[in-house]
DNA sequence: AGGCAGGTGGCCA
DNA sequence: TGGCCACCTGCC
């Protein structure tokens, strides 16, 4: 096992609430603060520890995987540059928001993790949803130093019985899970192929897997594939477009059209801009009652 | 203590 | 098409 190195990493990261959102803001799952300014993570065969400093965000990972590690945190995109081309001129909410999350990321998953991911994220909560990726790895992943693992890849999950998922905390997404993980054994290449395909095709064929509607199917492209015009909809868009663009009463798909109208190319980033103010503002409510 | 959660799919008018 | 409900289970 290789040692742990100093890192610093090319493009700016937002320390504090930003990197908390960005790492831990239900975009992936497996980055788990180990203490005030310290983050581990796992992403693919990249595990991470990344840490606060005064001159900003430093990291340390094992010798010869920084290059892994800049891919996943999307290093080599300028991120506030991104976020400038968002109609935030016209629209006062968006701005409201990319001033909140200045420097806000959407990182890069490998395209299985990410559907994996979000297929258990159905009717599920950020902390459970990375309960059930810590236990997939824990039980079915490849151990990447001691007492890290990866994810287990699709081939890992054909292996493993309905009920061994649900002994993760999958409950019905089991089966989804289960169903999935059958069918990709049974079509090789099938999910390298659709991750390449144009975003339309690409969505249209994840749709076809058990579990898979409209929203994961976003999800999966947005994280798992770079497509930042995917718009994922989901209960969080669904109460902010209501509550800040007057669209009471419309339906996920009619928001989803509006969203990808209105926000542009990089809608998917957008979304993750509303999605934080939102979940802020769920935080503070809470807390108030 | 119990309702509800980053949805989906199937069934009914 | 559009609305409604079951699907699992463990946090807040």
């Amino acid at each position: 096992m290789d040692e742990f190195r100093p890192l610093v990493l090319a493009g700016p990261l937002p320390p504090g609430a930003v990197l908390a959102e960005t790492l831990d803001g239900g975009q992936c799952f497996r980055w788990n603060r180990s203490d005030d300014q310290t983050w581990r993570g796992v992403s693919g065969a990249c595990a991470a520890e990344l840490r606060e400093t005064a001159d900003g965000v430093a990291a340390r990972i094992r010798a010869g995987i920084a290059r892994d590690l800049q891919w996943h945190l999307a290093d080599d995109i300028d991120w506030r540059a991104l976020a400038d081309q968002l109609p935030w001129r016209t629209d006062a909410h968006l701005a409201r928001c990319l001033t909140a999350f200045p420097g806000l990321r959407i990182l890069r998953q490998p395209f299985g993790e990410a559907l994996l991911g979000f297929v258990c994220s159905a009717t599920k909560q950020v902390v459970q949803i990375k309960q059930m990726a810590e236990l997939l790895a824990a039980r079915f992943g490849r151990e990447l130093a001691p007492g890290i693992r990866a994810l287990p890849t699709w081939a890992d999950l054909a292996r493993v019985s309905e009920s061994d998922l649900r002994a993760c905390k999958l409950g019905f997404r089991a089966r989804h899970v289960h169903a999935i993980a059958h069918r990709l054994a049974a079509e090789a290449g099938w999910l390298e192929a659709t991750a390449v395909l144009p975003y339309e095709d690409a969505k249209a064929q994840l749709i076809t897997l058990p579990g898979v509607g409209a929203k994961i199917a976003d999800c999966v492209l947005l994280f798992g594939a770079g497509r930042l015009e995917a718009f994922p909809v989901d209960v969080w868009i669904l109460r902010a477009m209501a509550r800040h663009y007057q669209l009471d009463g419309w339906r996920a798909e009619q928001i989803a059209h509006f969203g990808r109208k209105h926000f542009g190319p990089l809608a998917g980033l957008a979304q993750q801009y509303l999605f934080a103010w939102e979940r802020r503002q769920g935080r503070t409510v809470v807390m108030s009652t």
